[in-house]
DNA sequence: AGCTAACACAAACGAAGGTTTGTACTCACG
DNA sequence: CGTGAGTACAAACCTTCGTTTGTGTTAGCT
């Protein structure tokens, strides 16, 4: 279903709208890390943190693996390729957009 | 300062955050359209609309033109491409790779 | 089994954002 | 200049979201 498409699209999106969301996944870009270093290197309490990489992991953008008692999280590229596919659908709309506006002004105010 | 971009991106992602904004930039997707129009489409009053527009502009996603009396505004790549070289940074370089192979399978044939 | 560490879940509080309502401004027209 | 169409700005209201606080759950250790 597309509507599908568009639920995880807006859960990616408005999960990457938060600044500290943006600063976990910097985190664990390179390297998956426990939640308590995350949250050690974010300035955020655990609670915090926690609830955050479940937003994140809800949305597609982070994968977490049971590790003993650690919980480590990493970087999932699932929701960053539905947010890359969606933003790539508008390179070529937009050439031609920019040639209906130079049409339009050519057009006058009346149709 | 890298603090400007990491103020662009911000703007472009909590712009796009919002359903409602995403359904705008669908509108002017492939042509550009007065306030009214957009607003109709929408599904939004003429001010919701308006104010929508104004942060997509703020955000470097929607450019207006005047005409005459009417508002004309069109999709910015601007924004986008910020919001594309930032979720670019996620990817190791093997992932985006295969991420750019399989858009390429998209756009061609069966595969 | 008891204890401790690491993490997740849930409710309450406060702030940020979207919608509505009202109004002022600009441009086209006579 | 006065009128009407189209749009932007501002305040009030309400919803959503992030943070805090408190607590439950799982795993490792003695």
């Amino acid at each position: 279903m597309t509507t599908e498409a568009e639920a995880d699209l807006d859960l990616a999106l408005r999960a990457l709208a938060d600044g500290n969301r943006r600063a976990i996944l910097q985190v664990i870009r390179s390297a998956p890390q426990p939640v308590g270093t995350i949250a050690e290197q974010v300035g955020l309490s655990q609670q915090t943190a926690s609830h955050h990489l479940g937003v994140l992991r809800k949305a597609g953008l982070a994968v977490g693996t049971r590790e003993g008692t650690r919980h480590l999280f990493a970087v999932d590229t699932d929701g960053l390729a539905a947010v890359r596919s969606y933003l790539d659908d508008f390179w070529p709309a937009k050439l031609a957009a920019l040639k209906t506006v130079i049409e339009a002004r050519q057009e006058g105010p009346r149709g």
